[in-house]
DNA sequence: TCTTCAATAATCGTATACAATACGACATCT
DNA sequence: AGATGTCGTATTGTATACGATTATTGAAGA
């Protein structure tokens, strides 16, 4: 039982099932999101669901509309190019924060955690990419600057969710050699390289999976973004 | 009338009244909010005071204890840390993203901030403070990445309540000169050269402003932190 | 006087209630 | 038929209600 009846709980109990289910795409972009039939679902009342779909607005996974409600996020293609900047560069961030100042036995987690990916990179698709993310998580919460944990993790989320609508069907989305490099240059205290290695990386990630490389079959693929930006509802 | 009977935006109201009384230390670091007294100060239910206590706690300038409800920040100085040298990072982001491509009216618009700062300078204190903190919003507005925006106005609210605590009372946190530089930077598009420059130049903020220099005067001061930092209440 | 404990008050966490708004179906008119 | 107007339903925005938890006060005992 996560459920647990301690105070505050339930309502995160409620914000976390969302995120995960948005993030794994349960629930998809642009899909509406009514207070009661999820309260009732979960089985708690409209006010925390509403308190997490608040959250989730904040964080940008959830569209919020005046007396017309919530619906997972449609990030347009600006959005998502911002997200990515933004995530790049907080990244490099993390990178130069990190690089020299590892212990023996984060990087030895990091490898491992390599290791891992290396393994699920032939087979399963989704663990692949949840290693993937996991990955740049580690390195965020090794800096030990939780705000900096917060940004990455927020905006990890929402590219996922960018992923999710304009990434192409399967690309892995993290190269493992390239966070093989990336370990390397932390070991060895060179921050600029580390942070360049961490910013080509993550822009090799948009190039490979993602932004314009995806050609619209037809009219509605390409109007499906702007109707649902407008809150309109496509069947 | 701000007040507005549009629905939602009592709720942001509640929200950005509180944020204001923070910012400005009507609403002191450590000092309790009530959700009924607020409410009633405002003219609204405890329901929208949740709502913008809530989101007041993601980002920073308010603390919420289970069951003992939510209180004005109070930053320890490594959370401090934290929070300065994200806001570094994501500056010197706003300054490369700004190099080379700021219309004329931007660096207009830009310099004539600077010369109100300067106006504002030798009188008002406060006027002043708030002029050096929109100088650097308006740098955030002006890459028009909207998130980007947001964690930059998010860090630079949590800076002004960390000032409030362990900064020096009538430092005028920015200097007029290291404007000037950093747009002429941004002008020749010397993104390297503005970055370094925002770096050096918030990094003075810290080290004219605050952290340290400060020389507590006796035990109380020293304890104040820690006291609330762990819920008890000082006088 | 200082501690201990119980009763009371204050405040929170969550559910529910009610009014306001938006969406959809049907009827009406041209 | 197509457009337009009206009613009913679903869903949101906000307030209120109620049990649970925590702080406070005051009195009794050491």
């Amino acid at each position: 039982m996560t459920d647990s009846r301690q105070p505050g709980l339930r309502a995160q109990s409620v914000y976390r099932a969302l995120r995960r289910a948005i993030i794994e795409q349960a629930l998809k972009p642009g899909m509406k999101l009514p207070e009661d039939s999820i309260g009732e679902q979960l089985g708690v009342s409209r006010t925390l669901v509403r308190e997490a779909l608040g959250r989730l607005a904040i964080e940008g996974l959830v569209e919020l509309k005046p007396n017309r409600g919530a619906s997972v996020a449609y990030p347009t293609l600006e959005e998502a190019r911002d997200v990515f900047d933004v995530r790049r560069g907080l990244e490099r961030l993390v990178a130069e924060n990190l690089a020299g100042r590892l212990t023996a036995a984060q990087a030895a987690e990091l490898e491992a955690h390599v290791r891992q990916e290396e393994k699920a990179h032939g087979q399963d698709g989704p663990e692949s990419i949840r290693l993937s993310g996991e990955f740049h998580i580690k390195l965020a919460e090794m800096t030990g600057n939780a705000l900096l944990l917060r940004y990455v993790q927020e905006a990890s989320s929402r590219c996922s969710l960018i992923l999710a609508i304009y990434g192409r069907p399967h690309s892995s989305e993290c190269a493992v050699s390239e966070h093989r490099q990336l370990i390397e240059a932390l070991r060895a205290g060179d921050g600029a390289r580390a942070a360049h290695l961490m910013d080509h990386h993550l822009q090799s990630v948009v190039t490979r999976a993602l932004l314009t490389p995806r050609a619209e079959r037809d009219i509605r693929d390409l109007l499906a973004p702007y109707a649902l930006s407008e809150g309109l509802n496509p069947p």
